[in-house]
DNA sequence: AGCACGCCGACT
DNA sequence: GTCGGCGTGCTC
C-alpha cells in the first residue's frame, strides 16, 4: 500500500492544500492524475499526485482511498516541482499551476489525430551560410548545449541581423544531442513566418504548435503528440512554456522584451521565469533574443547572469534607416495645425513618387481619443471603468477601449447640458481620413483591431500590402512588429508621445522599443529607408536615442533612473487588488492587509509599502476595487512573498465578502 | 466550491 | 410538533 498527497481539482481557496489518500496501485507516480472521493458526499474528484510515500506520517480518522489512476495524463516530477514553485512565486493555488500543464480538451472521439499545421509546407529549407558574427554567437550556445549546463544567453541583434538563423542552428544542435526544444514567440498570428521557416528546416513532423487559437481538441492532440515524444520542437505563444517534454535542452524566447510573455490571467506567471525554473531542473539552455532587450534583461547581461552575444551587422549589409525627429511645437508655431508635419508630408510625396510604400504608425485606434465639453470642461468617461471614451466614426459610436462598453455619441453634455461638445485627440481612423484627403491617388489602408475585426484577418491586409496593392498602411502596434517587407521606403511615427505619457515606470522603455521597432520596418530591401518621428517632446532621451538607434546610451540613462528610484530590475513590484460589491468591504480589507504587511515587514526600510488607493468602480461586475503597491528590493523577494503568503493563509479561514488578487511585476498599473 | 449540520420562524 | 430558511464549518 502506498500513500499519496494530492492537490484536488476544486476551485476554492479553502481546499488549496495537499490531501493524503491511501493508494492500492503500487505503480503510482508523482504527477499522475487520480480519481479520489472527496468531502462528505464522497463525490469523485480529479486530483494530482504531489508526493508518494510508503508510510503514513500521522493518523487520519477518516483516511480514504484513491479509486483509479488516469493512464493518459501523467506529469513529471519536474513539472510538479515547478507547480510548487509557482504557488509560492505567484501566490496561486496548486491546481491553478497544474492546469497550466494539462490539456483542457479531451480525447478525440473518432480516434483521429487532428493536426492544425498538416497543410503547412514551410519555406524550403535551403540552409544558408552563417555570417562570421552568427558563427561567433553560436559557438558558446552549442558548447553549453552539449555540456548540458544550465546557461542563459541574450542574443542582442539589430533587426535584420539573422537571429532566427541562430535560433534554428541552436535548435538543430539540441536535437543532435537528443533533447527537446521549446520556441516561444510573442504572438502566433504575427510570427507565421518563423513557424514556416522552422517547418521548412525541420519538417512538420518534428514540430508541434501550441497557442490559444487552437480548438480544445487540437490542443489535446498536440499535447499528446508532445507527451508521447512524437515531436522534438514546440513552437508557441507564452503558454507553450508548459509543454510536457521530459528532456528539455533549450528554450528560445524570441523578442524577449515583449509584454505578452507576462500572463494577465490567473496564475499571473511570467513565461521567462517559468522557463528558467524548468531549465534549472533540466540543465538546459535559455536563449533570449531581441533588438531592443528589456532593461531588466540587459542589466542581467551586464551582471553576467546572462551571457550577451551581439549581432551588429544587418544581413545584406543594408545601412540602418536614416531617422529624423520632427518637432510638432514648431509645426504649430509655423501655422501647421494638422497632425502631419511638413517634413513627413514631403517625405510621403517623395516616397509615393518613387513607388515606395509607406507605413504610418500611431498607437491609438479610433477617431478621436477623448470627448470634452467646451462649457464645463467635463470629459466623457466610461460609466463602468472611468476611462475616457474614444469616438469611432466608422461605427458612429463612442467606445471604451478598456472594457468594451459602447454608447451613442452624446448630443449635449451629460454634466451641464451644453451643446458645445468637441472631439479631441487623434486615432488611426482620423489619420486614415486625413491622409486620404492629402493623397487622394494613393491606396490607403488601416491595420488595427477594428479594421481586422471588420475585414476578417490581419493576414489579408498584410498580404495585400506585401503585393504592393496598398501604398500607405496606417496602423497601431500590429504594424510595428516583426513584419518583413521589401519595399517600405518611409516609416512615420505620428506621435511618439502617446506611450511616453503613460504613468508607468516603463513608459520610456516602451517608447524607445516602439520607435526602434517601427523604424526597423524601413529599408529592409536593398535601399536605405527613411524614418520620421513626430513628437511634442523631441528632447526626451527616449525619443532622441531611439532616433539615433542608440540602445547602449538609452540603457545607461534608463538604468541610472531605475537604480535611483529603486524600480525593476533593482526591485520587484507587487500589486495587490482588493475587490468587493461593498466599497466599505474592499476599503477595510485593503487597510487590514496594509497594517498586517507593515507589521510583517517592520524590519524593512520604510516607504516600500504604499497606501492602498481606490480604483475606479467597475459597474459591469458591480465591483469596487482598492489597489496597493509594494516595492520589493533585490534579494528580498522570498521574504516578501512569504509574508504575503502567510497573510493570505490566515485570511482564508474566515468568510470573506471581498477577493484579494496578487500580481507579481504586473504589466500595467491601471 | 459543495454539502451537511444546526438552530430559529410559519405551517399541515 | 415539523418543514425548511441559509449562517457556519469542514473536506485527507
Amino acid at each position: 500500500m502506498k500513500y499519496i498527497d494530492v492537490a484536488i481539482d476544486n476551485k476554492s481557496e479553502q481546499t488549496d492544500t495537499l490531501y493524503t489518500y491511501g493508494c492500492q496501485y503500487d505503480q503510482v507516480q508523482i504527477g499522475q492524475k487520480a480519481s479520489v472521493p472527496f468531502g462528505v458526499g464522497d463525490r469523485m474528484r480529479e486530483a494530482y499526485v504531489f508526493r508518494v510515500s510508503d508510510q503514513l506520517e500521522k493518523e487520519y480518522k477518516n483516511l480514504k482511498y484513491a479509486e483509479s489512476l488516469d493512464e493518459d495524463i501523467c506529469l513529471t516530477e519536474e513539472i510538479i516541482e515547478t507547480c510548487r514553485w509557482m504557488k509560492t512565486r505567484y501566490l496561486c493555488k496548486y491546481i491553478d499551476a497544474v492546469k497550466c500543464f494539462t490539456p483542457a480538451g479531451s480525447k478525440s472521439k473518432r480516434g483521429k489525430q487532428r493536426n492544425p499545421y498538416k497543410d503547412e509546407v514551410g519555406e524550403p529549407g535551403r540552409v544558408p551560410e552563417l555570417t562570421a558574427q552568427q558563427a561567433e554567437a553560436l559557438k558558446p550556445i552549442r558548447q553549453a548545449i552539449s555540456a548540458r549546463q544550465h546557461r542563459r544567453f541574450l542574443l542582442y541583434g539589430v533587426t535584420g541581423s539573422g537571429k532566427t538563423e541562430v535560433y534554428m542552428r541552436a535548435a538543430a544542435k539540441c536535437l543532435e544531442e537528443g533533447r527537446k526544444v521549446i520556441m516561444l514567440v510573442p504572438e502566433i498570428s504575427l510570427t507565421k513566418q518563423i513557424i514556416g521557416r522552422f517547418i521548412g528546416r525541420f519538417g512538420a513532423g518534428q514540430i508541434a504548435v501550441l497557442h490559444s487559437r487552437l480548438s480544445l481538441g487540437e490542443r489535446y492532440d498536440e499535447w499528446t503528440r508532445i507527451k508521447r515524444g512524437m515531436v522534438n520542437i514546440v513552437i508557441g505563444a507564452r503558454s507553450a512554456v508548459f509543454a510536457p517534454f521530459e528532456n528539455i535542452g533549450l528554450i528560445i524566447l524570441d523578442e524577449e522584451h515583449e509584454a505578452t510573455y507576462k500572463s494577465d490571467m490567473t496564475p499571473k506567471y511570467d513565461a521567462v521565469e517559468v522557463a528558467l525554473k524548468r531549465l534549472q531542473q533540466h540543465k538546459g539552455v535559455l536563449l533570449c533574443g531581441s533588438a531592443t532587450p528589456s532593461i531588466a534583461t540587459f542589466y542581467r547581461s551586464e551582471q553576467g547572469i546572462y551571457q550577451r552575444l551581439e549581432l551588429t551587422k544587418r544581413y545584406n549589409q543594408v545601412a540602418l534607416p536614416q531617422v529624423q525627429v520632427a518637432d510638432m511645437r514648431d509645426e504649430l508655431r509655423a501655422g501647421n495645425k494638422t497632425i502631419i508635419s511638413r517634413a513627413l508630408y514631403s517625405a510621403m510625396e517623395n516616397a509615393l513618387e518613387h513607388k515606395q510604400q509607406i507605413i504610418l504608425f500611431l498607437n491609438r485606434r479610433g477617431y478621436s481619443t477623448f470627448i470634452s465639453c467646451r462649457e464645463c470642461g467635463a470629459v466623457l468617461k466610461c460609466p463602468d471603468c472611468g476611462i475616457s471614451l474614444t469616438y469611432h466614426k466608422a461605427g458612429g459610436r463612442v467606445a471604451c477601449h478598456y472594457c468594451g462598453h459602447e454608447e451613442e455619441p452624446p448630443e449635449t453634455c451629460p454634466d451641464c447640458g451644453s451643446r458645445y461638445i468637441r472631439y479631441f485627440g487623434t486615432g488611426t481612423e482620423k489619420v486614415e481620413e486625413i491622409v486620404s484627403e492629402f493623397f487622394p491617388e494613393a491606396a490607403v489602408e488601416r491595420l488595427d483591431l477594428d479594421s481586422t475585426r471588420r475585414k476578417g484577418s490581419i493576414d489579408r491586409i498584410l498580404d495585400r500590402f506585401k503585393k504592393g496593392k496598398i501604398h500607405i498602411l496606417i496602423g497601431t502596434q500590429l504594424v510595428a512588429k516583426g513584419l518583413d517587407f521589401r519595399n517600405v521606403g518611409l516609416v512615420g511615427v505620428i506621435s511618439a508621445d502617446v506611450t511616453l505619457n503613460i504613468p508607468d515606470f516603463r513608459s520610456a522603455e516602451r517608447t524607445f522599443q516602439l520607435i526602434t521597432q517601427a523604424a526597423g520596418r524601413a529599408g529592409r530591401g536593398d535601399e536605405t529607408g527613411k524614418v520620421i518621428i513626430q513628437s511634442y517632446q523631441p528632447e526626451h532621451y527616449a525619443v532622441q536615442l531611439a532616433a539615433k538607434q542608440d540602445y547602449d546610451s538609452f540603457y545607461k540613462e534608463e538604468i541610472q533612473l531605475r537604480n535611483y528610484m529603486e524600480y525593476p530590475p533593482y526591485s520587484d513590484l507587487i500589486q495587490i487588488v482588493f475587490s468587493s460589491k461593498e466599497e466599505e468591504q474592499a476599503r477595510a480589507a485593503a487597510e487590514e492587509w496594509y497594517e498586517k504587511i507593515i507589521k510583517a515587514l517592520k524590519s524593512e526600510k520604510k516607504g516600500r509599502v504604499f497606501q492602498p488607493q481606490a480604483a475606479p468602480m467597475n459597474k459591469i461586475k458591480d465591483t469596487y476595487r482598492y489597489c496597493m503597491l509594494i516595492k520589493c528590493p533585490q534579494g528580498k523577494r522570498r521574504s516578501y512573498t512569504e509574508a504575503l503568503l502567510n497573510i493570505k493563509e490566515a485570511d482564508k479561514i474566515k468568510k470573506k465578502a471581498y477577493a484579494v488578487m496578487v500580481d507579481i511585476n504586473p504589466y500595467s498599473f491601471v
